[in-house]
DNA sequence: ATCAGCATGTAAGGCGTTACATGATTCA
DNA sequence: TGAATCATGTAACGCCTTACATGCTGAT
């Protein structure tokens, strides 16, 4: 019931490296954010929007260079405080909703092929974020010293971890369905 | 906005095994399925109302032993139709939500203190869990002769490969930020 | 006697998605 | 000229959580 709407970090964490308009944040969001959290248009620029009213985020002068109205943020000193505060809060939900392992989970009702298929297509997808992420390490890892980029890095290693995770479970299941 | 509630899934999978209560229900959702969908009371009482309206579902004669009222409820073949064709369909939504990445993704603006102590904060989370996981894995290798028990088995093994990822991802981490 | 666990359900309200509406710029 | 991308925002609607309301049974 208390407000606890994590798009709000999501934005003051990324205004807190850079300023950016909301269409950067999505696009943040999308690239590397989106192997731990998700958020569309309909959610940020409403959050953006409440973040102001509170104060938490200014507006800048936006329009510049040509293209449409475009509004960049900026974060400010109460919403950099209530994003350290929510940094060393220990209370962390890690909610997971993984559809594939539910299909498979009541597989029972269908057929083995099925079972196998659908390990196919997480696979599939699996592979494809790999890669993202082990060009995102390869990156990371020519400016590392740069104190901010330790985080990224440790970000990117969870999820090349757990990838290959999946990967090995994914050989596995099929044996034991064989 | 189509109708895409996979709480229905969850209960029509479980009803698939077994006659159970919206009680029971909740209990086994707690347990093993925990690690990848949840539930509460406030979801799972009205999808069984909407499931029985829609056929999905019937009421059995409740009330047998004491308790209070007591509603036992049973898949019927329409149920399971609906059922089979969610499994044979190969699109999943796989959708973390992990706020521990992301407190320690934009941990920058804390100290790395407040980082090692939200890595070990989920650390102790992952350690309970995963010995959950392993008595499940004994207990379901005394009986994976039954059909419907491979694909148990298959999200437990899967469980215990991630967690042990997530295991050896705290130790690697540990040893970035020092 | 009291507390935990069994058991069902509703109400309020937050959160989020999808689709829509609008319009400019850049590049082929 | 037309498509893709940049850019902001709203409206409708669905889903879910939390808190509340109620009451029985069995164990300590």
């Amino acid at each position: 019931m208390a407000k606890d709407r994590k798009i709000d970090m999501v934005i003051l964490g990324l205004l807190s490296h850079d300023d950016l308009t909301g269409y950067d944040i999505k696009k943040q969001i999308d690239g590397s954010i989106r192997f731990f959290w998700k958020g569309s248009f309909g959610s940020i620029y409403p959050a953006l929007a409440e973040l102001e009213k509170q104060g938490s985020v200014r507006r800048l002068k936006g329009n510049d260079s040509g293209g449409r109205e475009k509004i960049i943020y900026s974060i400010t000193g109460q919403g950099k405080e209530i994003l350290r505060a929510w940094v060393r809060d220990e209370k962390a939900s890690n909610d997971l909703k993984y559809e594939t392992l539910m299909k498979l989970f009541f597989g029972g009702v269908e057929s083995k092929e099925t079972a196998l298929r659908n390990i196919e297509v997480f696979e599939e997808q699996i592979k494809a974020d790999l890669k993202v992420l082990q060009v995102y390490k390869a990156n990371i890892e020519k400016a590392l010293d740069e104190e901010d980029h330790v985080y990224f890095y440790l970000t990117i290693l969870f999820g090349i971890e757990t990838y290959e995770a999946y990967l090995k479970w994914c050989n596995k299941a099929r044996k034991v369905l064989a």
